[in-house]
DNA sequence: CGCATCTCAGGACAACTGATATGA
DNA sequence: CTCATATCAGTTCTCCTGAGATGC
């Protein structure tokens, strides 16, 4: 069934994410950040795919630790613009080695090509699914 | 990625359900009482994976619709002997429809080899990782 | 005694809703 | 006025922990 592996899928990668200090959250907003640039929080929210009271909390919280800034954008006074620090970027990389290995330990009992359908199907359900371009 | 689609099935599954004004616990619980019979509810835990403390919430919401009886155990006087009721069948099938429709959506770009291949997959990966026997 | 069962209280996450203030 | 942005308060659901009462 689908919903296990669900639940399989959430709890390694949370668990990866906890042991590094963070959440879910964070690590999409620093991810977004790295790959697309500065934004403001409404951009963020598009990017990913996040409601706008939750970006709020996860940028106030990932500001709080030193990993992004907020500053005001002087062309649209209701922005703000969010930055990713050197410290956010190193952050980033932490959190990516946990997602690694904790994928690793996911897919240990499949093969390369078997890991390669899997994510070939997943992706055509995604995709199906007004899906986000997916990375 | 997993947890993408992981977070798609999930509210997929979830909107079925609470269509039907249920919950994925409800669910589990109806399940698992129509498959293995009557049992307790620390039995229920274990064939569901589903905390204790998590089964007496379920149980007593299940019951206040009249889909289960609680009845003690004459055996074992600690123990809570539970049963699916007549309407509590019924309520499964409904739940068991709302799941089959929600599934043939999820899985609409699917052709049926790719989705037989998809569940062979997630099925290692369930049971390499202590799964459930999986049903 | 140790151990299992049931129950309650409550926390952490992710996803979401509604209301409000402010500015374009 | 309408719309977008940011913020705050609060809900639901799943998963989980700790503690207590009772009975084996």
């Amino acid at each position: 069934m689908i919903s296990q592996t669900a639940v399989h899928s959430r709890r390694f990668v949370a668990e990866g994410f906890t042991a590094a200090g963070a959440r879910g959250y964070h690590y999409r907003v620093l991810a977004a950040l790295e790959e697309f640039g500065p934004a403001s929080q409404a951009e963020l929210g598009r990017r990913c795919r996040m409601d706008r009271s939750d970006i709020v909390a996860a940028v106030t919280e990932l500001e709080q630790k030193g990993f992004v800034e907020r500053s005001a954008d002087p062309a649209d006074r209701r922005r703000n613009t969010v930055t990713i620090t050197r410290a956010g970027t190193q952050q980033l990389q932490r959190l990516d080695r946990a997602l690694d290995s904790v994928q690793d330990e996911l897919l240990a009992p499949l093969s390369a090509t078997e890991r390669q359908t899997l994510v070939a199907l997943l992706g055509k359900l995604i995709e199906h699914h007004g899906g986000a371009p997916t990375s």
